[in-house]
DNA sequence: CAGTATACATAGCCAAGCTATGTAACTATC
DNA sequence: GATAGTTACATAGCTTGGCTATGTATACTG
């Protein structure tokens, strides 16, 4: 009795990836041992792949409020996987930077991720492995749109 | 210096898979309102999907602990999402069941978050479309081939 | 130089995750 | 059929990630 669902076949596509990407996350943090939380790598994937920047800016770009990314450059902070650097012409802000000890970590963590998952995934064909790189970049490409997105709207 | 790492193709995809998810995750949380939280829809899914079961068994499914379940169960059953029914046999089980009104709140959810992220998404290709669709089923398949394979090392 | 806006920090809350432990019920053994 | 072990769920107590509201210091602007 759905009578307001347009349930096009991109809304129904886009509901089972987050849904079975909800379940995927819980296999792989059962699956290994991972006593780190996502949000740690997430923050260092977004510093490695789009550089050093600002503690505001980086929560936007991660999706994230403010008060929490504090939080989370804190920790990090406090583990030595990134570096603050004082902010020529605004006392105000940081510049956060990964550290390589922190690229490392990232490292290590998705090796025990993946050397984890790999027995569940091991027999996919070479069409299905290519299958997921597709999605992956079709993902991360929309991410990026998001993002610029943001850009726009902060700048309107 | 990564020694141990081999890094195959599909160790690869997998951990971009794992990154790009969280990325994702964050980004329908923020462009929903979604003040519910994804443990509350992934355990509906789970229900909805293989019928009702015990709580540990849900547990066990769900991928997280058995008083983690507790939890949710007790908040899901506050809201009247799911049923609670004696087990006849054994006094201290119950078996959880997914109400029509957490099916429906199931649904709603889905085309908030479905309806906010679409024009994100609205410019892909068929092709895109079923790609992603493809790599959902993969992933979906891998899910159920765990839980086989839990239960296999239960009953073992 | 006064007032406003901006950048980050702090306070305080809630939910989701965990381990350790408790309680009640089932099972099996003698 | 009492007793011992096991199983199913609940409770306690902790950590982290998320939020809003607010504070403080710096920058900008009239």
């Amino acid at each position: 009795m759905y009578t307001g669902s347009v349930t096009s076949e991109l809304r129904t596509v886009l509901g089972d990836l987050i849904s079975v990407n909800n379940r995927l996350t819980r296999l792989a943090a059962s699956v290994s041992g991972n006593t780190e939380s996502p949000a740690i790598w997430r923050t260092i994937v977004v510093l490695r792949d789009l550089g050093p920047m600002r503690l505001g800016e980086l929560a936007r770009v991660s999706r994230v409020s403010q008060p929490t990314m504090t939080k989370l450059v804190h920790t990090l902070d406090e583990r030595g996987w990134i570096r603050r650097i004082a902010d020529a012409g605004d006392a105000r802000a940081w510049l956060i930077s990964a550290d390589p000890s922190g690229l490392a970590a990232l490292a290590a963590w998705r090796d025990e991720v993946t050397a984890a998952l790999e027995p569940t995934f091991d027999d996919l064909s070479d069409d299905e492995i290519a299958t997921l790189a597709a999605s992956v970049e079709i993902v991360r490409s929309r991410l990026e749109r998001a993002r610029e997105a943001l850009r726009e709207g902060k700048s309107a």
